[in-house]
DNA sequence: GTACCTGTAACTATTATAGTTACATACAGG
DNA sequence: CCTGTATGTAACTATAATAGTTACAGGTAC
């Protein structure tokens, strides 16, 4: 299952997006969302790693670096998600067995092709999609 | 990050279909897999539960209930990962923020969405296929 | 200087996974 | 019917990831 990290991520994204006036404190985004400060600054800090948010140090508020509209949730999957495969190849198998030499091999175009079309959906939603869907 | 039940699952039902005249005890199999044959039992029993194979108690052997052919990597999966939600929302937002409180339902809808593009490539994907990828 | 905030290290609790040992139960062959 | 062998499962361990928390160093601004 993946993680909780990349909902929060688009939670505190859009909170900015969504109310660009306020003041956007760690502590303040951890209201919304309810959980610790350093959780949100946790991901905000993988967030701005990846060039989508900045922020400066003892200066409250973090900035979109783009727009909310050419903000993909494929872009944040990616900032906060670090493992590029999704799925999982069990590894060391029995190298004199057909079967166990060539096994990886097997599932790993099909693996590749069902994580890209699950991308390809993230990579169609803008951060402005969500934010309008969160107005109904 | 999909754990390795899935892919020693599709490696467990390979081997069976792609040495049918072998006699297939939980010990034959985990020497291709290269682990504890009580992983290959806990395995096999979920594949059992799916009604995907049947054994019997106390008999070495394991055959499959369907041709290789009629048998998806996508009902391999839904009988090994147990989760039905591949993605995970932090739950217990604040209700009084109007992004706190709405954003679980504006996730719902693309998440749910990409993990049915994922399915839909390990739907189109069979047994039979991936025996015939572990030939070349 | 003071107040406040970010960035980060370090620790805890919880949970999932994978591997392992042990054993009850069930079948098959002689 | 008895023995050997296999499955099914409980119980335990080691390991790793996640989420939350405390503490604090360092930066900014009034």
């Amino acid at each position: 299952m993946i993680n909780t990290r990349f909902s929060v991520a688009v939670h505190i994204i859009s909170l900015i997006a969504a109310y660009p006036a306020e003041q956007h404190s760690s502590e303040w985004i951890a209201g919304s969302v309810n959980t610790n400060p350093v959780v949100i600054r946790r991901i905000t800090g993988l967030l701005k790693r990846a060039g989508l948010v900045s922020t400066t140090p003892g200066v409250a508020g973090i900035t979109l670096n783009k727009c909310p509209s050419e903000i993909s949730l494929l872009e944040i999957y990616h900032a906060v998600i670090l493992d590029d495969a999704l799925f999982s190849v069990h590894e060391e198998t029995n190298p004199n067995c057909p079967v166990g030499r060539n096994i990886q091999g097997a599932l790993n175009d099909t693996f590749k092709d069902a994580q890209l079309a699950m991308e390809q959906v993230l990579a169609n939603k803008t951060v402005a999609d969500v934010v309008q869907d969160l107005k109904q």
